[in-house]
DNA sequence: TTACACAATGTTATATTATAACAATAACTA
DNA sequence: TAGTTATTGTTATAATATAACATTGTGTAA
């Protein structure tokens, strides 16, 4: 179950080598060449990919980017920081964060394991 | 420059009274009667409601929900939990989350103040 | 007042993001 | 090797969001 499909493998490895999250029509544009013609093919492989963890969803950017952080994998627990000028994008592995996050209860004493953070500010080369 | 405009008031008084955030055409729907007909009128309202604070954008869900937190007003420092099954959405207001996630620090030292956080899980109704 | 600046509106068209529905093929498993 | 499930291919369309341009309203300062 950890094997790609060929085109999941195609899709994927297209984001993994992008130093910035991708969106779906720019994937599709860059994977034609390769067979895949139609939207449904990139939207049904990037859904399977953020199912087994091996991408995420930017929300606010309606955007993907390759997890390199083995802690979410699991929890779909993800937090990433957003440069608001060059939209660098930036997965933050902090178990510290983690851990508060995880741990943090609601007013009705209810815990999530599943979570998305998205940080908003100014990269270094920005600032 | 706390009084909003015709358009921003019908909508943010619909959004206002729904116990669940609205989308953008659903929003559409519900006041072509008001004479707002089309998509672009909703989405300047929106647009103007997010950035002075009276609403928020489920970015999840692309879906909008008065603001009843005066934390988040100035900051747009924002944490929601979602419920999976039903869809409630309810803002959360934490002084203590909103403390962590402004005090937090990435690799390079650097806070972030604003942010958005999903959690998501089952509310009380369906657990 | 009046002119200026700026915010908001109205309108048509179109861009972008995402899914429905159905048929066929490949891969896994009992 | 039949049955099951995942994946693929394809066409059409739904849902979300913005561009471009013309017009009207609103606040403010001479």
């Amino acid at each position: 179950m950890d094997n790609l499909s060929k085109n999941q493998q195609i899709i994927f490895d297209l984001i993994d080598k992008s130093p910035e999250p991708l969106k779906a029509y720019t994937i599709l544009f860059n994977v034609q060449k390769k067979g895949i013609k139609a939207p449904l093919q990139v939207y049904r492989a990037l859904d399977k990919l953020v199912e087994i963890g091996k991408i995420h969803k930017i929300e606010s950017r309606n955007a993907f980017i390759a997890c390199h952080n083995s802690r979410c994998q699991v929890a779909k627990a993800t937090a990433f920081s957003i440069c608001e000028i060059c939209e660098k994008v930036t997965e933050i592995s902090s178990a510290g964060l983690s851990k508060y996050l995880a741990n943090f209860k609601d007013k009705d004493g209810m815990k999530y394991s599943k979570y998305n953070l998205e940080f908003f500010g100014l990269c270094k080369k920005c600032r």
